[in-house]
DNA sequence: CTATTGACGACAT
DNA sequence: CATGTCGCCAATA
């Protein structure tokens, strides 16, 4: 039998793929990948793509945070993204990034 | 088709 | 600084 392909949807294709250019040690946000996608106001719209994200780890979602500096959410838990982004370099405090700033892309 | 949901954002309190 | 409200958009029931 075969496998069911979960189709992907085009808005979805396009979240996935420019969440894939992040470089590891820096972040997005969901607003920034809106505007890369070219529909600027569907920030809400990109997080609903990565919650489902079926390219994970492969789609490195847990570099995208919210515009604001704060981490956002994550589909394995909050504390597993905050975590994660330690690991690659990214200094959090509170749930905030600290060089947000400086790192985001 | 409409209603509900949700990993958001900006602003008000 | 923390919390609440409104607006936004796409996926799903």
């Amino acid at each position: 039998m075969k496998n069911k392909e979960h189709k992907t949807s085009q808005f979805q294709d396009l979240v996935y793929m420019a969440t894939a250019s992040i470089p590891r040690g820096k972040v997005s946000t969901y607003s920034n990948i809106a505007q890369k996608i070219g529909s600027p106001r569907s920030a809400r719209a990109v997080g609903n793509a990565l919650n489902r994200n079926p390219f994970a780890p492969k789609v490195p979602c847990h570099r995208v945070v919210r515009s604001d500096g704060s981490v956002g959410g994550f589909a394995g838990g909050k504390g597993n993204k905050i975590k994660i982004l330690k690991k690659e370099g990214v200094e959090i405090t509170a749930g905030k990034l600290v060089e947000f700033r400086k790192i985001v892309v």
